[in-house]
DNA sequence: CATGTAGGTACAGTGAGTGAAGTTAATACC
DNA sequence: GGTATTAACTTCACTCACTGTACCTACATG
């Protein structure tokens, strides 16, 4: 949070301009977040998420592309802070085991607005289908890093594609099979993918 | 395709209005699959479908709940059939046996209209977003099928959900990344199972 | 043959999402 | 400092997916 860091694009501090269209985007998803949470997806319009902002209706779909998007404004972000991590290991580290740990942190940002949207995004499709979205991110993301590791062919290519469906479907499960009875999913989804592929997380595939 | 065989509800044939109906979804199906490919899913609207097959706007939404539905009219039938040859097994047949050979009967029911379906699938959000659903449902038949072989408790839930969530998004990437270079996705599937879960496919979750 | 009902139609409406043209105020440039 | 540019936003008009309601008609059934 040090205000006067130095980004890559430039030095400059953050205009005016930009910090208000990022106060009009985060005002947008809360209020959409709240309206969700308080009467329902399907009974809160595009035009009342807007009004709640201070904005025209038109605006919101200058910052969502959907309605349903401003329920996970921050999915790009978090995308991108686990693909940091993915890369973030020694250069010789087993991708697996370096999965797992990127994959564990990964938990630990969990912020407690996303709980809230863990209940509305049983019951909405809508909801659901954006979620799915961002789980095909963390896919690719997954399969690009394994490949990365492993050498481009097509065996690897679809062996890292089949190991990132495989390990978000592990992940998905246990967050909301287990979450709906308090499980903590990273112990969970770590000892369901251990059983998996061996243990500690070997590389089982890449030995062939 | 026996035209006089006894149905579970009644031994009667199919009724003149029963055949009219499903030639009417069948008509609507086989004009929106057409059209999307023809001329692409969003420059194809309902109403146009619709006067293909020679009916109001209003009733395609009697046969099917949204305009990508109509992109995959059998899905249901297609979940049954997974679901009865996944219980068709011997009694005591090792469930994960049992489940691999219900995946690999399952692709030689793959329609060459389904390929149609897939160069589709990968361009339209729409469309990947109905067939994530249809995912969805054969993961609940897999972890349903799983956690009554195994007993109920919480534990076997949510294994019995990761385990489904892994194998269908191992089937969901050879399907797609491997259909791409024309690689067969049942060897591929199994192979890649073969290695997470162990030969012959045992049962390496149960045991504990 | 009378009557219920399934499958369909017509009509009117809601709401998500888009395109285009205009307004205002911050910013860049000289 | 004054002027041109442009980013954020607004207004308006539009398309289209989808829904509720009332109605029609032909098949079905006692």
């Amino acid at each position: 949070m040090e205000p006067v860091a130095p980004s890559k694009k430039a030095d400059r501090q953050p205009t005016s301009r930009e910090q208000q269209r990022l106060e009009t985007r985060r005002s947008l998803a809360e209020h959409a977040i709240r309206l969700f949470s308080e009467q329902g997806y399907y009974e809160t319009t595009v035009e009342e998420i807007a009004a709640a902002a201070g904005v025209s209706a038109r605006t919101f779909f200058l910052h969502f592309p959907t309605k349903a998007a401003a329920a996970f404004p921050d999915h790009d972000a978090r995308v991108q802070d686990f693909i940091t991590r993915l890369h973030a290991g020694a250069p010789h580290t087993n991708p697996l085991s370096q999965l797992r740990s990127a994959l564990d942190t990964g938990f630990e940002g969990e912020s407690p607005s996303r709980l809230v949207r863990y209940r509305l995004l049983s019951e909405v499709p809508e909801l659901r289908d954006e979620d799915a979205r961002t789980d095909r991110d963390y896919e690719k993301a997954i399969a690009a890093y394994l490949i990365l590791h492993w050498g481009e062919s097509i065996e690897t290519e679809v062996r890292a594609n089949a190991i990132a469906n495989a390990v978000i479907g592990v992940v998905r499960a246990t967050l909301s099979a287990g979450g709906a009875y308090g499980i903590d999913p990273r112990a969970a989804t770590a000892e369901i993918l251990w059983r998996m592929f061996g243990s500690p997380f070997d590389d089982p595939l890449h030995s062939v």
